[in-house]
DNA sequence: CTCCTTATACTCTGGATGAGTACATCTGGA
DNA sequence: TCCAGATGTACTCATCCAGAGTATAAGGAG
């Protein structure tokens, strides 16, 4: 790093987003060519920082303003793309994460919204364990064969053997498929079954945002980002679950969003699509909630 | 995105790393040009990955493994160095965190290493709270003036008014300090006692790295990445608390690992520094604590 | 009017966490 | 020799919160 040991490199990066909505409980993501592909493309040089100069294009895209928007990850290993004659530039990619209001299904407009459970059917787990985690094991299983490390992997990462579900790892059950071949690779062609396969590794960065999110509606707020101004506690509930692939308990839901202060009644009520007409509520956001809602984990000793 | 809306560009890129030991109950971050900058330089192009790439230098540069390395944030902003002639690059640093076990402090070595919090004075609250955020309060004060967002902010962040101190949220009180011109930047020169400066952006990036190791040990067993083979449990205890600037509660501290089931006797004890010998652990990695520690804080229904 | 669906308010229980206390075992100095 | 000081280690206790379940209210459809 002091100029010796590393050659210098020019490096060619862009930009790329996965831009997330919910719509009718079902989360989808922006896409390009018939859902092949995440929205990318090189920088804007204009702006002041890269945030500010891709908050402006999707906003000009989907014509809605964008709540949240966070740098995800920067992707940058060799073997991203299809083998390229040798002395080619490495691709840097860096990934956003962006979210945007629930949204009308558009028409047949160019950018186009999948639902991500299109891609990783089986991190849906609000109605069942999804029946295509049968055959993922099974093929898991005969990939790990004896080393034991590769089987305590599998256990964990996709509940088998009696361990829990854990929905945040979505990411790292992608690459342990992957790995294991079961994902489409610039060497290999997708396998029918095991979800939709995108360019490059476009899918692997879908992944990425998605378990980050996941992750982060834990801590943070941002659940508010993809909700319209008012709206009942169901309707919340029903977006994070479709968010995190799991159902939840009603009434611990509630009474958590109650005791975090979140959210406060308009005084109006929801039309009422079956039952009894609910209540609807409004975000209340604050400086402090902005920021920090996890307790602290740390056994910290007060005075 | 679509090659229409954003220019293209070619872009300048390196990495940037926020390598930290820990060394007699102080964090150390390794520093070049006199404690001014952190390492970094231009891509290496031989590795596939960046992380190897990076973890090869690390590890040729300490002559320790490194423990632990991941990506902290790509930086782009335009304002990141002083202002350039026109139509320069704009400059992408990749940043890194990595841990290395502790080191003796070397002599006049070339990398040295620096203690954190002499660039973050106030971010050390393990004594006492710290002197210097009196007079941070003060500068915060007059800059807030009547804007009640920015006292919440202020209050919020550096816990005044009865808000208590949040560990985690260093980042976010460097940023508002150099929002508030009481840290360096191109068009300002360095405030004396408040924390030593650095070249560039390179505080902010060390402040990133602070903000998510912190973050990290809650969840995620990356504290043993910093220790040696074996160790008592306040040597442990210790190291947390110099990470996180915190005091921790002792007994409940040794409940927790000892119910984590994290670490194992080796049967050995220490020699014994000033009372009682203490048992020596050894740490006892584990795929799945590898990954997931943190507990569940959505109100999931089990089954 | 009855059933079905959704909304909303409770209760109960166990475990984790914050906090404090008691006692053990070493070193070093009066 | 014995005490003071420091550290190590094992408890107890209270509180809070999260998981789980139950009960009742209020609409619509037949």
């Amino acid at each position: 790093m002091t100029g010796v040991q590393l050659r210098a490199g020019l490096a060619n990066a862009d930009l790329i987003a996965v831009l997330v909505a919910v719509t009718d409980n079902e989360p989808r993501v922006m896409t390009l060519r018939a859902g092949e592909a995440l929205p990318s493309g090189p920088f804007e040089s204009q702006h002041r920082s890269l945030q500010s100069g891709l908050r402006d294009w999707i906003e000009s895209q989907t014509s809605h303003p964008v709540g949240y928007l966070e740098q995800l990850y920067t992707f940058a290993d060799r073997d991203r793309e299809a083998p390229s004659e040798a002395g080619a530039a490495r691709r840097i990619s860096i990934g956003y994460l962006g979210l945007v209001r629930e949204q009308v299904t558009p028409g047949t407009g160019q950018p186009q919204w999948h639902g991500w459970y299109e891609y990783f059917p089986w991190e849906d787990h609000r109605d069942r364990r999804p029946a295509v985690l049968d055959s993922i094991a099974d093929r898991l299983d005969s990939w790990a064969g004896a080393d034991s490390l590769r089987r305590e992997r599998v256990d964990f990462l996709f509940g088998q053997n009696g361990l829990p579900w854990n929905e945040d790892l979505a990411l790292q059950r992608y690459e342990l498929m992957y790995e294991a071949g079961l994902a489409e690779s610039p060497s290999r062609p997708a396998i029918e079954g095991f979800g939709r396969p995108m360019t490059g590794d476009h899918r692997r960065i879908l992944a990425t945002g998605i378990a980050r999110l996941r992750a982060k509606i834990k801590y943070h707020p941002v659940v508010f980002e993809l909700m319209p101004d008012s709206f009942t506690l169901l309707h919340l509930q029903r977006t994070v679950e479709a968010l995190s692939g799991l159902r939840l308990h009603k009434p611990n839901f509630r009474r958590q969003i109650d005791q975090q202060e979140l959210v406060e009644e308009t005084g109006e009520m929801s039309s009422g699509t079956g039952g009894r007409p609910a209540k609807l509520y409004r975000y209340r956001p604050t400086v402090l909630q902005a920021q920090a809602l996890a307790g602290p984990r740390l056994p910290v000793s007060r005075h």
